[in-house]
DNA sequence: TGGTGTAGTGGGAAATTGTGGATAAGTAGT
DNA sequence: ACTACTTATCCACAATTTCCCACTACACCA
């Protein structure tokens, strides 16, 4: 399981390394995708399997089902880790997400999010600010 | 369960021992993440597995649950500990907490939170003059 | 009181990791 | 077929992390 927080570069190459502590839970290749909020995720390959049997089970009748479901396969690529945990990120995807130089990597449980660095920072300055009240949150959650 | 006040140092590696005594309870690898009011909270793996469960409940295709879930899973690591039982704390833990060299490492039943020293004797010099107040609120709970 | 074990602190050497280039291999266009 | 250009493979360096051991302090115990 993926948690915490990294600070990585991508280089003219888009070459991006991931963390090797989430490299040794992802094994030798991934799922790199668009994500929410304008981020990419990398789901490892059980993870991705599991998305897209759900995916598959949505109704294909309502609109914004079926847009989300072109939306998350389309942007998808698989990678592959070279000899130093790097993977490739190609350039829409590096487009769609605003990826400059430096980078966020969150650990997300079951998934991992990549951010532009400073649009990661704006957004948890923001979002820690609108939870204002993290004790009743955390309180409502039993923790 | 953990209870007592220890004092310990970090050292310029980085590496914080924790009390022996808490580390029995411990095991070999536990959870370190960010607290309420500037501290950091060690949680035993099982506790942080019940928190994760009820994270992964919560509703992603919301904007402010899946903010949350960032900040919460994020801001944690899983710390390993060495022969010696120390820990490892990554800088931007180190920031968050305002850590120097001398720490306050609390015991406090189902979680371990780590302090500044100093901070940590101000606010509970400034806490204990309240405790007055307290105990009536306390009372109210049935305490 | 000296011995023994445990616990906290510190430091050095070795291995790993992140980053940047260099070189080779493939692709496409003319 | 030859150039221009992208993509892949490999290597080198610096910084960090990991692993291992030494030192000190204190408690416990015959």
């Amino acid at each position: 399981m993926f948690i915490g927080e990294y600070v990585y570069t991508i280089d003219h190459k888009k070459r991006l390394s991931i963390p090797s502590k989430f490299r040794k839970t992802l094994g030798k290749k991934a799922v790199l995708t668009t994500g929410l909020d304008n981020c990419l995720v990398v789901y490892p390959i059980l993870e991705w399997q599991k998305l897209t049997k759900k995916l598959e089970g949505l109704p294909n009748g309502q609109t914004d089902a079926r847009g989300f479901v072109r939306i998350m396969l389309s942007g998808a690529v698989d990678v592959t880790f070279d000899k130093l945990g790097r993977i490739l990120v190609p350039d829409y995807l590096k487009d769609y997400a605003l990826l400059k130089k430096n980078v966020s990597i969150l650990g997300l449980s079951n998934r991992i999010e990549i951010w532009e660095q400073k649009r990661w920072q704006d957004y948890k300055d923001r979002t820690q600010k609108d939870i204002g009240d993290m004790a009743s949150r955390l309180q409502q959650l039993g923790i």
